[in-house]
DNA sequence: GTCTATAGCTCGATAGAC
DNA sequence: GTCTATCGAGCTATAGAC
């Protein structure tokens, strides 16, 4: 995970990781079969972790953009899994990337989950589906985009304070009828 | 820059550069002392020419800001592109990219600008730097975020509704008294 | 289950002919 | 200014000993 935290999937090297697991390069290819395979694996098992870590239940509606709050609360510790998926997840938009329907499927699951818990939260209905559809992917993207930015300059971001203000403006947005404010006709 | 951002920087190999450019590995080098050089000079080339094509003057205050939306907007007709930043700005976190204080760099620049355009807008002071700095960190980020989940999935995606809206919500929550509006303590 | 050895590539960079 | 040739290094994956 550090390492192809650290490098990238395809700069990453499996003699390193090896090295850092403390067997040889033939040892690391002895249980996965593939550089690509063990690629995905890593990030099945870090999926599998998050959610035992999450417990029985999942939060809902205020509740859960409250949570993704402490999420970027909480990364800021945790410079490692930050830079595994602000990483990997760009990377992977990259010609026959192996993990590419990986986070292809993981935005799917995460805009539809963004989305009912702002429609819960904000006491809305289907005719509002596009508004909170752009509401959703925008709170994923800000997430995403902040970490690039404070892993290059940590000292300038505050995760945790631009993703709560952009959940909170969206929520008093969406509750009023707002649509006539927009920028563009 | 196509093979760049089809690849990235690491995967990326100068002998498939050079047969797009229609001459062989050894020409690429004679004209760039090194692949690293070759990037920078790329990401430099593509700067000029975006200075070059705003003109003489730079819109300042919430016409910035409609530049950014706008800019959103054309971006979906300019994948390219898109798939350069995206590939590249996080693949520059990883150790020792050659692009590294390039995009450092870059956010710094960015960051200062919208933030000035948002104080600007807003008609806010000195004692807002924070909000603004935040509200401004986020802006940047939603463009960014949004468009890697546009590239692994253009039709769930639509760059300019959500960029548009997360601005919009922005201003809205600047502009009044929403410090008491936060989700958490 | 872990190792050594190596096959078979690809890569960036250099040297030097023309 | 562009080429061919080549060096030296790195890589993934496989074969097979122990």
């Amino acid at each position: 995970m550090d390492t192809f935290a650290a490098r990238g999937y395809n700069n990453a090297s499996l003699a390193e990781i090896a090295e850092r697991a403390g067997l040889t390069q033939a040892g690391v290819l002895h249980y996965f079969r593939s550089k690509a395979l063990l690629l995905t694996s890593v990030l099945e098992l870090r999926d599998q972790r998050d959610i035992a870590q999450l417990g029985t239940r999942r939060p809902q509606g205020l509740e859960f953009l409250r949570h993704l709050v402490d999420t970027a609360r909480r990364n800021a510790e945790r410079e490692g899994i930050v830079r595994l998926y602000a990483v990997l997840s760009a990377e992977s938009v990259t010609d026959a990337h192996p993990a590419q329907s990986y986070f292809r499927d993981r935005y799917s699951g995460l805009r539809a989950f963004v989305a009912e818990a702002l429609t819960e939260a904000c006491g809305l209905g289907e005719a509002d589906a596009r508004r909170v559809g752009a509401a959703a992917n925008a709170i994923i993207a800000v997430m995403d985009g902040l970490q690039v930015q404070w892993l290059l300059d940590p000292d300038s971001v505050d995760m945790a304070a631009s993703t709560d203000l952009v959940v909170t403006s969206l929520l008093a947005g969406l509750g009023s009828d707002a649509a006539d404010r927009r920028l563009a006709p």
